[in-house]
Parts: structure tokens; C-alpha cells; sequence
RNA sequence: CGGGGCGUGGCGCAGUUGGUAGCGCACCUGGUUUGGGACCAGGGGGCCACUGGUUCAAGUCCAGUCGCCCCGACCA
């Protein structure tokens, strides 16, 4: 991409009222824009790594027999009564509104009765089970009060998948196959290692849940962590009881702040059962379905991890979710420099780099800089009249360490590598 | 939903005892610059959140409404 021809740009001032460092840094690089509390957009470097994390998560999905559907945010409320949540009282996040012929709407904070009630038509057999569908989709909950910039907001887009099983057993095994990909999606995000599976209360159908927490000063909940044993309790269950469970003291536990990137829970036959959806065995009995619930929400993730990737200069991406890997900046506007800015911009496109290039014209080095340590690509390359001379290419990492000047023909092994 | 703060060009802000709105950034034109957010000259852009009141006169005073942010409560 020509950063020249991007139609977003960097700010140097922000709106006032902005006070979490995600939505700064966010709004200040033009990877999103806010269209009201609580609810933003996502402009084409933040939709780019919305979609890297999106990538990520559905391909972990996949490999764990997930099976991608999209369904519709507007629900009629005669999916929602069998189990009551219809209620504003028993579901206090609903948006509600009507068809022109006066009947009433909702648009979904989540999904287990929509999609329950489909499977209904598809589940009949033991045959027919597991089941195991999943979507990227967009939830809106009336928040009282949204917050932490893209943290918290009102409406979002979150990945829920939900198991159909024959009994406890398969669901278990399923849960924790689950939780693995939840251990490999956040690996791979760049926040493996600051983030824990946390159990937490698992209602009526299982003893715990997990939460995958995050940790983060900025973050709403305290969880307990023991690092040797790289677990976590949540402050509700952090109690004598469940801690002696584990063999473990309260001594062996230290306070953190942390944010909740996923979670994954056990739902029984909550759904199953108010929703009446059944399968008939091999002997020819009537049985429940068994569920499972389990969430990611890839924007409070692209969040958390601005909140725990950055510096005083701007965001520093990490490499999977980067909006591209590389960032080409073109010192000067002489010919030779953008010739060969280009000459370099087509030979990492060709091998498979992603590249931004900053080709802006009549812009100070220091402007340039520092747009591009905002925006926080992994690699900067910086090609000048003296690199040019010198045969050489300038590369300096986003994380840090000290400038690396690379023979012209060795730059694609050194990036590979 | 409780407490607190705040609404003035796109953004950040100033605006005195009420007298008809200004600065910086950004934007447009021309020129000079180019290794860590350059400079000069010229230019465009504002129902001062909204509604109603007081007044000869309201950004400024009064009342109400709406919105935003922070703290708390709430949060599959």
C-alpha cells in the first residue's frame, strides 16, 4: 500500500475525553474512528488487523472441526421466550425495536437460542452428533456505561462457537480441545505469554469455566495467578474451597489486574432443554443435547493487545496481527530514491511481504518517523540517497534493538529469517 | 443507574464587567526546506450542543433537554 494514497492519517491532537491508551493510539494512527460511545469504526490499517486476528481465530476454529455460519443480529422474541431472556429484567443488554407492522424486535447480544433453535431442524439422530458451529458476528448490548475504547463497547463483533454433543463425555473431551485452541489462538497473537486459562464458576451444568485473562494494569477484573503452575482463579471463586482443590495456599497466589479476552463454559442442556432440542439414541431414547459455549471478541483483543504493545512513540504490533509486516520509508523526493523505494516496495510484495510504503512526498524525515513508530509495523526499512550508495538497505525492528544495515540483495533472506 | 467534570471551525484551546468570535494544529495556493513531528507569505472554513427565557444586545446570565468523559454499581 502507497501510504500516499491511504485516505487515512495520523493526528497529532486527540478528542480530550479520550483516556485509555488503545482508543489514543487507535484514533491517533487512524486505525479506527468513533462514531459514538462505545461504538466505533474500523479504517483500513485496523480492519486489516481486525481481520489478521479474525484469520487467526478461524483457522484455529477449523482445525478443532468448527464449522463457520453467519447468522442474523435481528431476532423475533418468540426464539428468546422459551428461556425467558426475552425479559428485559433477565437480559438488561437488549436493543429494542419493530417492524413497520408494529411486531416486536432485537438485535442479539448473543446467540445460543437463535442458533439452538435452528440446529433443532438438522439434529435428530445420535447420527447426526457432534456438531460444532461457529460465527464471526456482530452482538449489540445496551451497555449503561461503555468504556476502555474498543473494550468495552456496545456493539462488536465476537467469534461464538457452540458444541452439540451426545453426552457429558464428548463434551468434555470437546471443552478441552477448545481450550488448547484458545491456549494456541492467543500464542499466536502475540499474548501467550501474558495470558491465563482462569477458572472461574461454572454454573449449573459444570463445576468451572475458564476465562482466558489478559494481563493488564488497565484491565476490570482481578484474577489470581500462580505462575509455576501458569493457572489463574477469578476473584469469584477465589476462595479456601477451590484453592485447596488445586493443592495450593492463598500464599501461592499474587493479584493482577487483567482484561477477559475469551472465555468458554459449559452450557448443558440449559438451551437444550428450554429450547427442546433432542436426538434419539441407539436404543431409541429420547436424549438432551449437550452444549458448550465458547467466545472470543477479536476487537477487545485488538485492543488488549495496543494496551500491552506500545510505547511512549506509538503501538508496536506483533508480527501476526501487524497491518503489514514491513514499513518501506522513502527519505528525500529525489528520482533515484523513489525508484528504488520501489524497486524494493515490488520485490517484497513479490515475495510475499506485506508492505506499506511511505512514498508521501514534502514530508520531514522526523514526520515520517514518527508516523511510522505509531503505526507499528514489525520491520521499517529506510531507503535515502546515502543507503543508495551505500548498496544498502536500513532496517530498524519496532520492538527495538539497534539499526541493521542490510546488503540490497541479501534483504529478502534477512526478513525471512 | 448514582457521584463528578465538560460541550466554542475537523482536533486542541482562548474568549474579561453581556457589545456581534480568535489562536495553534489540520486543510488550500505559491515558494524555500528534507535523517526524528520544517519555515515564509497568502487563503477558506463557526446557527458558540439544542430549546426556551432575561436584555436594546447573549458564546457569556437563567431554566430545561441532549450528548461526551471519568469514578462507582452492573456486565455469558
Amino acid at each position: 500500500m502507497r501510504q500516499s494514497r491511504l485516505f487515512t492519517k495520523t493526528s497529532k491532537t486527540l478528542p480530550k475525553d479520550e483516556v485509555s491508551i488503545n482508543s489514543q493510539l487507535l484514533l491517533k494512527s487512524g486505525f479506527i474512528d468513533k462514531e459514538f460511545a462505545g461504538v466505533y469504526s474500523f479504517l483500513p490499517l485496523g480492519h486489516r488487523v481486525l481481520n489478521k486476528i479474525i484469520n487467526v481465530i478461524r483457522q484455529e476454529m477449523n482445525a478443532i472441526d468448527g464449522q463457520e455460519i453467519l447468522m442474523t443480529a435481528l431476532q423475533s422474541p418468540q426464539t428468546w421466550e422459551p428461556t425467558d431472556r426475552w425479559d428485559d429484567a433477565k437480559m438488561d443488554v437488549w436493543f429494542k425495536t419493530e417492524l413497520k407492522n408494529g411486531s416486536q424486535l432485537g438485535l442479539a447480544p448473543t446467540h445460543e437460542e437463535p442458533l439452538t433453535k435452528m440446529m433443532k431442524k438438522f439434529i435428530n439422530s445420535y447420527k447426526d452428533l457432534p456438531a460444532y458451529a461457529y460465527q464471526f458476528q456482530t452482538k449489540f448490548r445496551n451497555e449503561t456505561r461503555a468504556k476502555s475504547g474498543i473494550l468495552r463497547t456496545r456493539e462488536f463483533i465476537m467469534k461464538d462457537l457452540y458444541s452439540f454433543c451426545r453426552d457429558q463425555a464428548e463434551l468434555d473431551e470437546y471443552y478441552e480441545r477448545a481450550k488448547n485452541a484458545y491456549i494456541k489462538i492467543f500464542n499466536r497473537l502475540g499474548i501467550g505469554e501474558i495470558t491465563y486459562v482462569t477458572y472461574a464458576s461454572g454454573g449449573t451444568f459444570s463445576k468451572f469455566s475458564h476465562e482466558f485473562q489478559t494481563l493488564c494494569e488497565y484491565g476490570e477484573d482481578l484474577i489470581y495467578i500462580n505462575e509455576e503452575k501458569k493457572i489463574a482463579i477469578n476473584r469469584e471463586i477465589f476462595v479456601d474451597e477451590v484453592i485447596a482443590e488445586f493443592g495450593l495456599s492463598r500464599n501461592d497466589f499474587v493479584e493482577k489486574k487483567a482484561i477477559e479476552v475469551g472465555n468458554i463454559f459449559k452450557l448443558g442442556t440449559k438451551f437444550s432443554d428450554g429450547l427442546s432440542l433432542q436426538y434419539v439414541d441407539e436404543k431409541g431414547e429420547r436424549k438432551p443435547v449437550i452444549m458448550g459455549s465458547y467466545g472470543i471478541g477479536p476487537g477487545r483483543v485488538m485492543g488488549t493487545i495496543v494496551e500491552t504493545h506500545n510505547d511512549e512513540k506509538g503501538i508496536i504490533w506483533p508480527k501476526e496481527v501487524a497491518p503489514y509486516q514491513v514499513h518501506i520509508v522513502s527519505l528525500g523526493k529525489e528520482e533515484s530514491i523513489m525508484a528504488e523505494s520501489e524497486k524494493l516496495y515490488r520485490m517484497l510484495n513479490e515475495n510475499g511481504f506485506e508492505t506499506l510504503w511511505d512514498d508521501r512526498v514534502n514530508l520531514n524525515p522526523g514526520a515520517k518517523f514518527a508516523d511510522s513508530d505509531l503505526i507499528g509495523c514489525p520491520v521499517r526499512v529506510t531507503v535515502s540517497g546515502k543507503n543508495i550508495e551505500n548498496r544498502q538497505y536500513e532496517v530498524k525492528r519496532r520492538s527495538g534493538g539497534e539499526v541493521e544495515f542490510i546488503p540490497q540483495d541479501n534483504i529478502i533472506d534477512y526478513l525471512n529469517k
